[in-house]
DNA sequence: TCTAAATCGATACGTAGCGTATCACAATTA
DNA sequence: TAATTGTGATACGCTACGTATCGATTTAGA
């Protein structure tokens, strides 16, 4: 087990801090050609059939270069994701709590509805068979917008939109799981409609029949 | 490409009108003992781990004989899948549709926790990146419990428990889905007080602070 | 009873991607 | 200049794929 000093290699985002060490550098540009390109192939042909080699390929890479870079393709494949995804799910800010919950799971449905949205749904997919990439699913993307959901059900409470007595985690599941339920399964369209009707049914129960 | 005449192999279930020709007869125990190696298999390592080859060894079959007979893995574990699970789903029948679904949604969850849950986890899953499984799940599983539960949801708008103007599909969504994220994403424990806490919000909602 | 048809398990085949090792060369630092 | 690290290329043994072929076995019908 020889060891490797400079080796980043995680799921977590690279270069805090260099130990700077003597020798050649890992070229930038590579990293953002390996990141493009498995991006691409993500959306076109999903993470079970990505290759390491097709991703080599398609950057213009040894796939060494790859391995020595990256632990596995979970890690890879997240890295891209986010590189990608991270800045597509602003959080509206209307007077309303309510209202800033509806507009923002608009928002979730129309990156969904995107070629985002297969990538989405090839992640979790591989998550059910890959630890790793389960993990990173929820620590680097899931708990980023869960803690921002969370801020606004709070805002929601103090303005008395909200009962105190909610659950918030319960409260987004019951909210996004129909969202992610439709994008995975396609047994029915995931549109904007359907955010109003989830949302209409939750605030007024089905007892006030609205 | 030479003709088979009795290959069955689809997703549907077999068997419907042999055409009654000569030449030796598939062997049902044979059957019987790949579909039990692959739900233990499926259970053991996932479906994307699995391989035919592994289920020939573990039958002690020739993987000549699964190729003959079914089309693709997907096809195979469906069957396997559903010839396992679906006695597993009984509805119940009280007097009030509300307290049959929140029951009925309490024994999905005791069958998701079990080892079932990491089968249809890993169907899920595996559906991101084989359309026949998907189409498989949705079809032979998916559509029959729906089916069931849109029945429910009908005897409890004639029942006046439910506004007529809820669409069904909608509702199950809401309510059932959050189920499946949990268990797919596994990042909040999936039990019954959840139920119990998504039923409530959704009969009273948020406005009605229960 | 004989013949044609179909299944059976076993075995071999070429293909693809895995993750590792090794190479000569390039870039960087002390 | 010398030591160190990254780079792409290539080769390695491994596993599973899906197909083809084999002799043996079971079955239906003539």
């Amino acid at each position: 087990m020889s060891r490797k000093s400079s080796q980043t290699k995680s799921l977590q985002n690279s270069e805090l801090t260099e130990p700077k060490t003597a020798g050649r550098k890992r070229c930038p540009i590579t990293h953002q050609n390996i990141l493009e390109a498995t991006s691409e192939l993500l959306s076109e042909i999903g993470f079970s059939n990505l290759t390491i080699e097709g991703i080599a390929a398609r950057a213009g890479v040894g796939k060494t270069t790859i391995y020595r870079r990256w632990p596995n393709k979970a890690s890879l494949v997240m890295d891209a994701f986010l590189a990608e995804t991270a800045p597509q799910f602003p959080y509206p800010n209307t007077g309303s709590a309510i209202t800033d919950i509806r507009e923002q799971m608009k928002l979730v449905v129309k990156v969904l509805n995107s070629s985002h949205g297969n990538t989405v749904a090839t992640l979790i997919g591989g998550s059910q068979t890959d630890a790793e990439l389960a993990e990173a699913f929820r620590t680097r993307f899931l708990a980023l917008r869960r803690a921002e959901s969370k801020a606004i059900v709070k805002k929601g409470i103090e303005q008395n939109e909200i009962p105190s007595s909610i659950d918030a985690d319960m409260l987004l599941d019951t909210l996004y799981s129909p969202l992610y339920f439709r994008l995975l399964i396609k047994h029915a369209p995931l549109t904007e409609t359907f955010v109003d009707q989830i949302m209409d049914l939750v605030t007024n129960g089905l007892t006030n029949n609205a």
